[in-house]
DNA sequence: TTGACATATTGATAAACGTCGATACAATGA
DNA sequence: TCATTGTATCGACGTTTATCAATATGTCAA
């Protein structure tokens, strides 16, 4: 049993955080630019809450610049935790699904 | 923003759900085998609880024999939401993961 | 240093969730 | 019919979680 896909799991979990995830795909955003773009669902201290969520499960990547801070999703652990997914409970799907030179290691039982 | 990836992680987001679908990958069990299969961890009305809340999400798939109820995983039902998140959330590394048979083929341009 | 701005943290509150014991329901066999 | 077995439901309880207002922390400019 993998605790790590039990900690992604829970961090996607919630809906204004997939919304906070869709924002930040691809494109850099300050934390009050996500607030803007959450166009007043939920305020600043929220997304920073959210925000602290995805980082502690690796999900966005953050880069300090002055005063703002910038994050963006990090695409790639996304796979990973996918892959991981697949891989442990869709096994005969996991070969037809994901490259298996793409697949990182799993260290788990 | 796809409502049906936030059930599908709300789903997943426990470990004792996650124990359970891994004993009932590539396997039919009745509700008394998972019970038995967790050792005493969590009592049958808990397990009743969490085979609902992957029925709901289709993580399941049911068959009713005499009075029991044998339950196995849905591998494709994972596999298609964990597809449905990469393609939401990791653009950039969806081509790699898609299936290849899954992309209608081009005849001519 | 002071003030303004960007973000994080704290404390409180309400809702959601996992778990249990007790019990209800359903199917089978005597 | 009755008793037994397998599973689902109910009500209660404690924990976790999302959210907010208020405040603290940190950074820059004047």
């Amino acid at each position: 049993m993998n605790v790590d896909s039990v900690a992604f799991a829970k961090a996607i979990a919630d809906e204004t955080r997939q919304e906070i995830m869709q924002h930040l795909c691809c494109v850099w955003l300050s934390v009050n630019d996500v607030v803007d773009k959450l166009g007043g669902k939920v305020n600043q201290p929220t997304v920073s809450h959210h925000l602290k969520k995805l980082e502690d499960a690796q999900l966005v990547l953050v880069r300090q610049e002055g005063r703002q801070r910038f994050y963006t999703l990090n695409q790639e652990q996304l796979t990973v935790c996918c892959g991981l997914l697949v891989r442990s409970f869709a096994p005969d799907y996991a070969a037809k699904v994901v490259p298996v030179d793409a697949i990182p290691v799993v260290e788990h039982e």
